[in-house]
Parts: structure tokens; sequence; C-alpha cells
DNA sequence: ACAATAGTGTCTATAAGACAATATGGT
DNA sequence: ACCATATTGTCTTATAGACACTATTGT
């Protein structure tokens, strides 16, 4: 049976989630797109987080700044060559580490999940887990600090968690809740632009910050 | 190489949350307690889901009241055998069903994962996983319904989610939340006792509810 | 001065947890 | 009457969301 594990590798671009993808090559499925994926080594991955890291390397991409299996899938109708098992990852990375990837693309999420673009196997499904898995833990963890650089502005990170939400957030909640989870410090830099300069902040060592309430979103 | 499907069955038996388990009668690991699984069919398992059942199938068990995939564990050290990938679930059945089941063994949760026994494979760090899921969801949806019979007092849905958290929780903040999850319906009966009658009540048709808040125990 | 965004103060609503009062059966 | 548990009322505290006010830069 073939064992794979398929990765589904998010950025936030241009205020948009995006998905990565390439073109197949050849059949089945040829030229539709798919997850970067390989199949299990026995011979080279000790773990399936083996497997998963090989893919980044094989393709001499940039290593994800953080990575959750989220589900495994397996079936005899998933691919046309018979039964076949995919454990499936989601991957955050900064936008500025995946400039410029020569033979991927980066799909925006939206219209994927209303069907948009030929896609191969049952790859749109599992971005749907991926992304639900993805909005859920946004609702009470710290999770989308993974996807911005290495300094950010405290609205920049409430844009992410707003456009994985899909919904706008309220400003002075949402900072009370990143300040209480004491998770980021400030660079002592700041962004300017035509307007009052906003404090830079980092990630302080700690990891991801769970919540004890979920945000729901607001009405603005 | 070799895929298997494990259950970690959950069942409440006095006032314990327990885990079933098998003597194995073969090496590796002989006598040692292990998982009920099985390996993936491709002529008979039309998805994984399907091989999970077929557990319970095989070995003439009831079929659980709830299942949910916890995580897939791959590698070279998991089995002497060689490289081999687990999809372990997790099962919550009712306790009246599985009384008397012979051959099988179901432990405490609390020592096992002290340590005790001897256990087959890595199955503890599996119990582990699924332990770890079990108690999450049970902080913040009513999951541990499935943990109990036809009809049930509040308290004793209380009792389930207090042995699951291992915590005590607030009487009146307990039924608040439960009433907003309009979960319930009530019988009409009531369980008798040398006190005051409870009444019972029985799930009402939809499932698992999630709440906006995660409950924390109390002092008590 | 003005535009634009950063940052904060304060009010309301919701729900958890604390605690105690009351209710109702068996003995 | 008394015991044990069920059930409910109410107070406090924490946090989300609403909304508006102040702060600070570039033009």
């Amino acid at each position: 049976m073939m064992t794979t594990v398929d990765a589904v590798s998010f950025r936030l671009h241009q205020a948009k989630l995006q998905v990565l993808f390439y073109r197949r090559p050849c059949a089945p499925f040829q030229h539709d797109l798919a997850l970067p994926s390989t199949q299990v080594n026995k011979a080279h991955d000790r773990c399936l987080a083996d497997a998963l890291l090989r893919i980044f390397i094989d393709y001499k991409l940039p290593t994800p700044a953080f990575s959750e299996q989220v589900i495994t899938v397996g079936g005899s109708e998933r691919d046309p060559r018979g039964w076949s098992a995919s454990v499936v990852y989601f991957c955050l990375f900064k936008d500025e580490q995946m400039l410029a990837q020569e033979g991927w693309h980066w799909l925006d999420v939206a219209p994927l999940l209303q069907g948009e673009g030929e896609i191969a196997f049952d790859h749109r499904q599992l971005v749907t887990h991926a992304v639900e898995r993805l909005k859920m833990k946004s609702r009470y963890s710290t999770l989308p600090v993974y996807l911005l650089g290495e300094e950010f502005t405290l609205s920049e990170l409430q844009q992410a968690f707003e456009v994985i939400l899909d919904v706008p957030l309220n400003r002075a909640a949402f900072r009370r809740r990143i300040s209480r989870a004491n998770l980021l410090e400030e660079t002592g830099n700041s962004r300017t632009g035509n307007q009052r300069p906003a404090a830079l902040y980092r990630r302080r060592g700690s990891g991801e910050v769970l919540f004890d309430q979920v945000m729901n979103g607001c009405a603005q």
C-alpha cells in the first residue's frame, strides 16, 4: 500500500491566506495542481515528521516555522492506482521566506475552497481539513504568529488573525488578549508610514499560548 | 510497510476511566497488554474508519458510541519487526455494553499513565495521546455523554466530566452550561436512592456541542 | 491643520466559579 | 425529625465585544 505524507503549506500574502501547490507533470491528474508530498521512505525516515521535513529539503524549500499533523485519510477511491493513505500536515511559513520559488503556485484559500482550480486527487478536501484546523486553533491560541516575520506590529498580527478567521476583530480586546498571553516582547524599533509609527514586536521564547475563551469576531 | 488501525477504547467503571487491552498470545511482546488493532485490509476496508469498525466486529465487541481519529504514529523503532505506522482512534463506550467480555482487560487510566503494567509496543504512549485529546475536548464540549447509558442524571454526567478531567467542578456552573447546550431532554423518570430522587435525562438528537469557554474546575 | 493609523479607557454582556439556601426523597 | 443528595438563587470575577477618546507621525 502506498503511504505518503502531504503538506498543506500556508502563507499570508497581501492580506490573503494562500496554500502551496505544484503542477503535476504526469498522470494521474497530469497538469492538475497537487500538494507537495512524498512517499514514506523506510530507509531514510525514522518517523513521519522526518518524511514531512524531507519534502521541503528535497524540493529546496525553506523549513516551516511550525507544523502539525492534521489527519490521516486512507481509502481505495483516493488514487486511481489503488488503495493509498496520506498523513496530512499543515505547515506555517513566513511570507518573506517564500518569495520567488520557481515552479510553485500559491493559491488563495477562499476561491480554492469554493471549488476553483483543477486540483489533483482529494487534495482540495485535505486543504479544507487543514484550514478548519488552522481556523479552530486560531480562535483560542496564538498560532498565527508563525505566519509573520521576525518583527511585526500588533496591527499586523491582528490582521493575520482576521484573514485566517475571515472576520474583523475588536482592537482593544485583541490587544488585551495578546498582552495577557505574554507572548511578545518589544524590539524597540517601530514601523513608520504616513501615520503614527507602530511598535515592533518579536516572539518571546515560549511556544503556542492557549486561551480559556475563544474569539468570535465583532460587528465592525 | 505495516499499517494498522489501533483503538483506544474508553469506558467509565466505578468512577474510574478505563481503557481496553488484550494480552498478546505471541511475540513480539508476548504476554504483554496491547490495544486492539488490525492491519488495514485493502480488500475489505474502503477507508480507515472501516478498518476501525472491523476491529470490533471481528472480536465480537459492541460498536463504540463515538469514535474519533487522534493521531498517526509511524517509525522504525516502534515494532521490532520493522517500520510500521498506526492510525490511532479513541472510542467511547457505555459501561453497560461492555460487561463481562471474556479475555479482555480494562485498565484504570491513572496508574497506566504512571507507568504501571507491562504494555506492548508504544501503546502506553498512544493511550497518553488519546487521554490528552479526551481531556482537552471534555473541557469545551459535551463529548463525555457518550460514556453514559441511555438514561442518566445530571450528577452522573458531572461525575463523568470530573473523572475525565480529574478535577471537581462547580455544580451550578456545570448545570447552567449543560442547560444552555440544549443537549438533553428529561425522560420523566427519576433515579431513586436514600435521598431526593434525581431527574433522568437522555441525549437529544444533536451531536457534540462546543462551548466558547473552557471549564477549569473549582476549589471544592 | 489634517489624514491616518496606533494605542487606551470604559461600559456592557456573558459565563465561570464561590457559596449558600431550599427541595424532596428514604429511613 | 434527620440524612443525603438534588436543584436553584445570587454574588464575584474574568474576559469578550462595543465604542469612543487620545496620541503621534507625515504631509
